[in-house]
RNA sequence: GGUCGCGUAGCUCAGCUGGAUAGAGCAUCUGCCUUCUAAGCAGACGGUCAUAGGUUCGAAUCCUAUCGCGAUCACCA
């Protein structure tokens, strides 16, 4: 039982003792550092029950607490708080319980519950990744394994864009004005390469338009008749009839994409257990529609489009499938997503990876697999995501006003390095050893960033001011972990220690306190899909640890038990610290 | 215009299932490396929690309105 558990049954029963009243639900918290105890009952929701000055009733259950729970030393009454103080015998108990346990704040994957697939990345195969695409990847990523931490067994999956006009651009372009080039012919990685030609395509679209409009037609037929973007179309036609050489073109084209995002995604740190492509899906769903029109969720309307009236959940119709029969967007949707189901049997739910601007879409979508009867469609989630925005405004692909992937992470892997070098920490390190910390320290600055802030907050990204690496950042927590390595290192072996000759000061106190919420810090992380919830905790993890190693010496201690004692503290504090930074994707150095 | 989200220190963000004097980091300023890694620690400075009402013993937190910013409202994806 918890002692937030065992005080709420002592409260009750003194209630009904002193003052012969049944009050089951009392208002526990932690206690604020600037009074003195561990936790508090707020007096004031007792008032309603019980009719007294609320001081002198915290003080006689105050009282009846400390002489009737032998953890609680001593308590205090500040106007309508009563400050309970637990003795260090607790916490010496709690935090052995705590250094005995292997896998301390994460739970065992149960066989029986069901899987949760978590969708993520989901780019487009004309241009290479940006930093939007970072903050997706590192949230669909942390969530999934934050997920796995609390208990659940998670899929991680994706739906690459690979078909549709905008495919065809790029394809357009390099035939146009490719030369045959490749990856291998120009050295560079394939998503650049291919994403190069969607800006020939759209600086070749413009020059049309412009073109068209000096010989007199109007902007919107110059839009709509530029030949080039006429003979993307022609593309289209011909891929959907299956033409050979555009198909092969397709495939190749595709084919060096998917390597370029492979380098990009290995070098982020993250990982899928399956794929799914739009070309194989985008004709899925079709016949669910057939069958919600028979069960009367859809509309046909008199021109052949099919519809679902969302007007009576405070929505409007959304079309389902075209007037010529075609799939659109949300048919798709909806045959993914009974596909992935019906591939993972035992999965039960799902949680979409993508950006608030289709919130909407998301609604709709949940709405609809719920009114064509699927019981899952109540366990699917949309982690919606603010965007990232430059100074300048939204992030543009084609205007090449992006920041991207590959560059954002070489460059904070530079400045990584630089900074190691000049504090010259790493001596005895070769060079691949000493590569990899910088990568280390640069990516973790860069993936702390991101992750820190709500996900559902928008982000500002200013590439003039680099990202920190000092503060509330990830390589200052990475750090105190090097610290710890340090400490655990000059430590040797490990000694078994008698707690009898153990005392507890106030810093250790509070370390011992933070390390007891993370537990629960993984679990409303996992409710909230918000890895923000478990970066604010491993940095106030972090500050407490380093204000203890600060002001606390291990080694200069004569006791030998209270030195065991703080370097087995040490060395649980790691531990913590390394888990939280994997969840989030983060590696820990053990120097730096 | 309808709908949704956001608005907290000069800047970047915590806190939001109502509770004590609203917390961090950056920036500015003070101290602290002959002792376990100074990417650190200790401290100072900095706030009408967008505004106005309401509910409550108690509101940054809940409700309403207003203002500002963003997204969305396609037979695009």
């Amino acid at each position: 039982m918890s002692i937030a558990q065992l005080i709420q049954n002592q409260l009750q029963k003194a209630c009904s003792e002193l003052f012969q009243v049944d009050i089951s639900d009392f208002e526990l918290q932690e206690t604020r550092k600037d009074f003195e105890g561990d936790i508090t009952l707020v007096v004031f929701p007792i008032l309603k029950f019980v009719k007294q000055n609320p001081v002198v009733l915290g003080d006689k259950l105050g009282e009846w607490m400390v002489s009737n729970l032998p953890e609680i030393k001593k308590y205090n009454v500040v106007s309508g708080f009563l400050n309970l103080v637990f003795t260090d015998l607790y916490y010496l108990d709690v935090v052995r319980g705590v250094f005995d346990l292997d896998n301390y704040g994460f739970v065992e994957q149960k066989v029986n519950d069901k899987a949760v697939i978590v969708e993520y990345s989901s780019p487009n195969t004309n241009k290479p990744l940006h930093l939007g695409h970072i903050r997706n990847n590192l949230l669909g990523f942390s969530v999934a394994e934050i997920l796995k931490a609390s208990g659940k067994t998670v899929f991680k999956t994706q739906i690459i864009n690979d078909r549709g006009i905008h495919i065809c651009k790029s394809m357009l372009a390099w035939k146009l004005f490719g030369n045959n080039e490749t990856p291998e012919s120009t050295g560079l990685k394939g998503d650049k390469l291919v994403g190069n030609y969607y800006v020939r395509f759209d600086q070749e679209y413009k020059k049309e338009i412009a073109q068209l409009i000096s010989e007199g037609y109007s902007e919107e037929e110059s839009k709509q008749n530029a030949p080039i973007l006429l003979a993307a179309q022609d593309m289209l036609r011909q891929w959907e009839a299956g033409d050979e050489a555009v198909v092969a073109l397709w495939k190749t084209m595709n084919h060096w994409v998917y390597e370029g995002f492979d380098v990009t995604y290995k070098s982020l740190g993250v990982d899928f257990d399956s794929y799914y492509y739009e070309s194989d899906t985008y004709l899925l769903g079709k016949s669910f529609v057939e069958e919600g029109l028979a069960s009367g969720v859809f509309i046909k309307k008199s021109d052949g489009s099919v519809w679902c009236d969302l007007t009576s959940d405070g929505l409007d119709e959304k079309i389902v499938l075209r007037s010529d029969g075609t799939a659109v967007y949300m048919t798709q949707d909806i045959g993914t997503a009974i596909q992935r189901i019906k591939d993972h049997p035992n999965a039960g739910g799902m949680v979409y990876t993508v950006g608030n601007e289709q919130d909407y879409h998301f609604k709709v979508l949940f709405l609809i697999l719920k009114k064509l009867g699927f019981e899952w469609a109540s366990n699917l989630h949309h982690l919606s995501y603010g965007m990232v925005d430059l100074p300048s405004g939204k992030m543009k692909s084609r205007e090449g006003t992006v920041v991207d992937a590959d560059d954002l992470i070489l460059e904070m892997t530079k400045t990584a390095k630089t900074i190691a070098q000049e504090l010259g920490k790493l001596e005895g390190y070769n060079d691949a050893e000493k590569d990899t910390v910088y990568k280390q320290i640069g990516l973790g600055a860069l993936k702390y960033y991101i992750l820190k802030v709500d996900p559902k907050k928008r982000i500002l990204f200013d590439p003039q001011e680099s990202i920190d690496f000092q503060g509330n950042t990830g390589p200052f927590i990475q750090y105190t972990f090097a610290r710890i390595c340090a400490i655990i290192r000059k430590g040797g072996e490990e000694k078994s220690i008698d707690y009898n000759n153990v005392s507890i000061g106030s810093r250790e106190k509070i370390l011992i306190k933070e390390l007891l919420k993370f537990p629960n810090t993984i679990q409303q992380a996992a409710e909230a899909y918000s890895p923000a919830l478990v970066a604010n905790y491993v940095y106030d993890l972090v500050k407490t640890f380093n204000g203890l190693y600060q002001n606390v010496s291990i080694f200069g201690n004569e006791n030998e038990d209270q030195k065991a004692f703080l370097i087995r503290l040490s060395k649980t504090s790691g531990q913590v610290i390394a888990r939280a930074l994997k969840v989030l994707g983060i590696e820990a150095p053990e120097r730096m």
